[in-house]
DNA sequence: TGACATTGATTGCCTAGGCATTTAAATTCA
DNA sequence: TGAATTTAAATGCCTAGGCAATCAATGTCA
């Protein structure tokens, strides 16, 4: 997209404010984050690491393994497993593809679907809960920011 | 501090826009400060979640293995874990206290010193990175968002 | 003093993700 | 066609954290 910025100089070898950083407080913020998502998913039997696949499922962004995985982000492998969690839940089934048997298709069941349907009010909860007092330009600019940080991080990687 | 603030209402069930929240930002940002501050450590045989406790035994922050939990702010069992590991590379070694024979004295050995001593520069580096193109201003309204979203979720739990 | 509670550290069992390897199936191309 | 490559899924081995139980040492208090 736009080129590589050169880096700011907020920060400084020298006595680096290891507990004030952004990248500090972006830590603290995620636990709590996931704190109260596992809270109130805890009831529908999920976990903060699950609601994911569970909704993209639902919402048919995905439909196999390795589809899912990337939809993800993540290693196969992890996608493998979350999937057992998930399976021995009774959340969903693997069904093995008559086209390509390499590929396993997934499908929810209907406790599965039930369960997947509450996730988007526990997470707008736990969004809303942690944005008090925010007006909307602020909340804005906020999400501007972080875009811009995830940005510079790719352009890091791929980018150059 | 001040009183809980009434929820915030940028989000709503219906529609909730998973790939697009700042709970999603959040995430995939610090999966790529994380990324980034590994690529760095590595070199010093460090890894992302081993520098913060190398660093609290550098600057005196801890020398027991429970002190240092409650400075992390994790649990004493990974703790112990995590002292396993650092141990295992030889970074610190353990001594048992003979005022009080339950507790465990840390020590920082000299290549735990010499790589604890490389940490900063790494994390500067890798903040700096990622604030590309920001203003100080932006910078400080950020953290001060971060902050106001940390407070908000302490509120939530201790607070009421 | 002696029972009881507390604290410090460890361990076991769980979820969870990353990386490398493996196996099977499918695809490509000479 | 058939060998080489690529892809899908799973598995093994690693780091990593949360929770509960355990054990030993210390502190408290009747």
């Amino acid at each position: 997209m736009s080129r590589p910025l050169p880096p700011a100089d907020f920060y400084r070898p020298n006595g680096y404010p290891a507990d004030e950083s952004v990248g500090y407080l972006v830590r603290r913020l995620l636990t709590s984050l996931k704190q109260e998502t596992d809270k109130r998913l805890e009831p529908h039997g999920l976990t903060n690491a699950q609601w994911e696949p569970l909704f993209k499922l639902r919402k048919g962004a995905a439909s196999t393994v390795a589809e899912l995985a990337r939809e993800l982000q993540t290693d196969p492998g992890a996608t493998t497993r979350l999937l057992d969690r998930l399976e021995a839940k009774g959340l969903c089934k693997r069904v093995r593809s008559n086209e390509d048997r390499r590929v396993v298709n997934l499908e929810l069941t209907p406790e599965g679907e039930a369960a997947a349907d509450k996730i988007p009010g526990a997470l707008a909860e736990v969004m809303n809960a942690h944005l008090a007092g925010f007006s909307k330009t602020e909340w804005q600019a906020l999400t501007g920011y972080l875009r811009r940080m995830l940005a510079n991080g790719e352009n890091m990687r791929d980018g150059a």
